[in-house]
DNA sequence: GACAGTTGTGCAAACGTTTGCAGCCCATTC
DNA sequence: GAATGGGCTGCAAACGTTTGCACAACTGTC
């Protein structure tokens, strides 16, 4: 039977000390200390310190409306990359004395919309989204109704938004110039969802790098997944496979449909990067240690926390700024899941069976 | 220049229909909507969504000090492990109206008493501590002060406080047997910090199993790390290494430190499980993909999310009931990097190069 | 010594809910 | 028809802050 200790207010505290709640309340505000003498304020502040006083949170945000919270929307806690952001993200919010809820959506819409409505009714003072797709009725209504947020790693098509994102169409074209300089003509690739500004840049970057490299597009080598998952990089692994067209290499869309691809390769019977190599996206923690290390993009998710972090909080500071987009530069890491093609695999031999 | 629309109260649905605020939110709260007529409590409830009614969680949470928020306290988020003990958490709670703040400590006590501290602050029904040590102050103080809270994945020594971890001590056993099953005799373990019930358990478990299968503990071939990283794994790897004694086997505490220890037979030359066998803790994601794949045991990070949430939500709601400290059957996923010992490096030939 | 100006403190309203209490109305009962 | 009682609704206080305003007490000037 523990007695909670009783709350100590305010009033407490200007009862001991022998003066007004106001006066104590514009003590413990910094902004407002310097209006009282320091007599007094010492007083408050010895007082205030020796009763273990804590500001009742709700009071304050009910008179001032404002939380010194901010919601983090992610689509799969599960997924590694965003452990990092959200890292970044608390790092630099709680050093401003903000606090973070989040909310895994699991990618479905019903969720993100249940999420943000919750958001509002604690009156979260902004938030940070990771879930966004290429046209996202959620940002839209936050943008009609004016809550301060910035979209992490995703970014929708409307422009006037904040964002920072990292450059997946670079991303993208580094990949098949180093396809190309190691050999590779027969360059397949495992799409993400188009409806994702990753799925859809990168795939852009892709076509670009094709372009640079003088090689032509064949669309029996891509195949497109509906999530950013092994399996369904598995899947689109298959039915590229299922084309019977020869191919030296296969890039996908993030490193978890790498990973699938992996799989398949393996059931197939094709080693990698012997047969065919392969690439990843954004070096989630861990690739190097897959069979084989996989070669990636790297995407700063640490960073993209910090930085989505530091401009929402511009933006509760001074909302009438204009919005700010920030494209933080990847760049290619290679490890030993890509190689010189091998001129057995070239011919299609061993892709048939 | 966006024009926030003007917040909806509780007032103003009662002005519209023409009742009493009172009345208003005994209708919208379902404890209390029996108390009023249906064909009144219609009208409001009309009126309320079609005016976009959003309570005022400050408000509510003021008067009625509760906040439907619950704080989360993880070591870090880039360790793959605690995303899905989040997503667990957030899964079970929101369905109940809470919501979920986190926190990343770092492993470090100062800011596990900021956090802590925060927490309070903001009036969290109930914590939810992925950090504890095996002493711990900051659970010795929310003991005393009554705040609702449960351990995840990690106890601590003192009796009497809700938990859910996973069997540690069986897993160390399981571990061993296995090995043991497979003909190892000299098996070497990297310890983890053992200031954590999970690096201290797991040990006691790898002693238990030695006794078990009849083998003799060598204290040459036990290394212990200050964390549970992968850094410190090689490094412990390193000094068991330095003995000069023959081993077949390494056991980890947890899967990042066998990681470690792969990269450490790497530059040893050693071929896992050619050489030696490697045994991890955890089955964190991914761990399939690794070159070998890991054999480890595993804990079931999501489930021991949820159950903390469980529990949680039953000490809020009654926390006068008796503590409840829940063990989760761990068990052993055997994958490519645990084989027959060599009889080769049993001799320790290798070993001392 | 009256005045203006400055500085510091108290007063009270307000933020949007919830909830014990009082009172009204209507139905039931004798 | 009066009394009893039960079912609904309104009233007002309270939760703990913040903050515009009023006011008191000084300081310095003419």
């Amino acid at each position: 039977m523990q007695t909670h200790k009783p709350r100590i207010t305010l009033k407490d505290i200007a009862r001991n000390v022998g003066v007004h709640p106001s006066t104590v309340s514009r003590v413990l505000n910094p902004d407002t200390r310097k209006m009282v003498t320091k007599r007094i304020a010492d007083r408050v502040i010895h007082a205030s310190e020796q009763l273990g006083y804590r500001p009742n949170t709700f009071a304050q945000s009910l008179r001032t409306n404002r939380s010194y919270t901010v919601g983090v929307m992610v689509p799969d806690l599960t997924n590694p990359a965003f452990g990092p952001i959200i890292k970044g993200i608390d790092n630099v919010l709680e050093q401003s004395g903000y606090s973070v809820i989040v909310a895994n959506t699991d990618n479905v819409l019903e969720k993100e919309k249940r999420s943000v409505d919750k958001f509002h009714e604690r009156q979260v003072d902004g938030l940070i989204i990771a879930t966004a797709r290429r046209l996202d009725d959620v940002v839209t209504t936050c943008l009609e109704e004016g809550t301060p947020f910035v979209l992490a790693v995703r970014s929708t098509i409307e422009k006037g938004v904040n964002s920072v994102v990292s450059d997946e169409i670079v991303g993208g074209q580094m990949i098949v110039s180093h396809l190309a300089q190691l050999g590779h003509k027969k360059i397949a690739y495992v799409a993400g969802p188009q409806f994702l500004s990753t799925g859809f840049e990168r795939y852009q970057g892709y076509l670009q790098g094709l372009k640079n490299a003088g090689l032509e597009l064949d669309e029996d080598l891509v195949a497109i997944g509906d999530a950013f998952t092994e399996e369904e990089g598995r899947q689109a692994a298959i039915m590229i496979n299922a084309n019977q067209k020869p191919f030296t290499a296969i890039v996908a869309a993030n490193d978890l449909m790498a990973l699938g691809c992996y799989d398949e390769l393996i059931t197939k019977g094709l080693k990698c990067p012997d047969d065919v190599s392969v690439v990843g996206y954004d070096d989630m923690p861990f690739t190097r240690h897959f069979n084989p290390p996989l070669t990636t993009v790297h995407t700063p998710l640490l960073d993209v926390g910090m930085q989505a972090a530091r401009i929402l909080l511009e933006r509760i500071w001074k909302p009438e700024q204009p919005a700010h987009a920030l494209k933080l530069q990847p760049h290619l890491i290679v490890r030993g899941s890509t190689g010189i093609p091998s001129s057995f695999s070239e011919t299609g031999t061993k892709l048939t069976n």
